[in-house]
DNA sequence: TCATTAAACGGAGGATATCTCCGTTTAATA
DNA sequence: TATTAAACGGAGATATCCTCCGTTTAATGA
């Protein structure tokens, strides 16, 4: 027998499948974002750059692609956290990783509630989500409370049940604005007596 | 001049006109429960046995008809409560809505998730059914208590709680059963200690 | 009971969206 | 540079939405 099959196994994947991936969940950020939670998928493709072929191997359905856009955004929040721990004060970072949860949240609404009616399994999509956000902004408090920054007894799940509940009732349509004003009361409010 | 608009207010609205709207609700609910929030409105209305343009006449959108549906829905809890109360003991009356309760809950998921992604503005969608199903078990249990079945302090917002919580938690399909048997220790963990 | 009429009906069909299929292109490999 | 398997694109088949308008019918009053 000769070569046969190479090897299978170990061809690079090739370099423009990424990439694509990656132009189809951006213009679909921003399609859904415009448009809402229906937006025509073959226009996202045209968006993007691609064919419909192209979108539909990536994603092959509407949820697929809802999940990938919310994923991206949860691990954007992520790195970010980590960004910010490398390189601000630990307040400054803490300040800076709220405010881009505030806009986080703006994004999330439409996705989250587009999620749940096509989702097999709601609960099982988010899980993942809410630990990986959960982890970010504990090791963020941890770090400002060690430097002395932030008072002993503040639990990071208060800041984020505020953030939340100010976007829940966003009753006007500049809630975001009241929210980033809120970040500053909450810093404020957060840092040690002294 | 003769008569010219006989009495153009004062028409009785046409008797098939209700009960077409009624055929529609019915259709769409099992229809959204067997295929989802995005079922095919055309399915609905030939199910219903009627044509698209009459479906699209009493429900213009998607939406109108999701929200259609849920409040036929809250509208018969509400109606269930009154019945159980004049034909049933009072523990008797609690118990038999709180069972119908749950079976609502399950029928409420798909469509308040598609009603979140669709409507204009959700919150203000579910304010006056949150209203009629907490005035609802108010009455049950204010009267349960009155009659000495149900212990005075029990807030009936524990037992919708409880109940929700269940249903959210969902974890497993037999969810139902579980709630029911819930119920049950609900209604006997309320009674009065005598 | 019957003529009148405004309301309601139905469903064909145009517009739009979804999703697949397959011939073409191209990145990786040797 | 030749080979090849993976990825691409987009035409078009299918499905869904939604409107338009000719037809039917329930209410009314003579």
């Amino acid at each position: 027998m000769e070569k046969k099959q190479s090897q299978s196994v170990g061809r690079k994947p090739r370099a423009d499948a990424q990439q694509n991936r990656e132009k189809i969940i951006e213009a679909a950020k921003e399609a859904f974002r415009k448009s809402g939670a229906n937006a025509s998928l073959d226009d996202i493709a045209k968006q993007a750059g691609v064919g419909a072929g192209t979108l539909y191997r990536h994603f092959p359905s509407r949820e697929e692609l809802l999940k990938a856009v919310y994923h991206t955004a949860v691990q954007k929040l992520a790195d970010a956290g980590q960004k910010f721990s490398d390189t601000l004060s630990p307040l400054d970072a803490l300040r800076a990783w709220m405010l881009l949860f505030v806009d986080y949240i703006a994004e999330k609404q439409i996705i989250a509630s587009a999620l749940s009616a096509l989702a097999e399994d709601p609960k099982k999509t988010f899980e993942a989500s809410y630990a990986q956000i959960w982890e970010t902004i504990r090791s963020l408090v941890r770090r400002a409370i060690e430097t002395g920054d932030i008072r002993e007894d503040l639990d990071p799940i208060d800041l984020l049940r505020a953030l939340i509940g100010v976007a829940s009732i966003s009753t006007s349509p500049d809630w975001q604005e009241s929210a980033k004003r809120l970040v500053d009361i909450l810093i404020t409010g957060s840092q040690s007596d002294k």
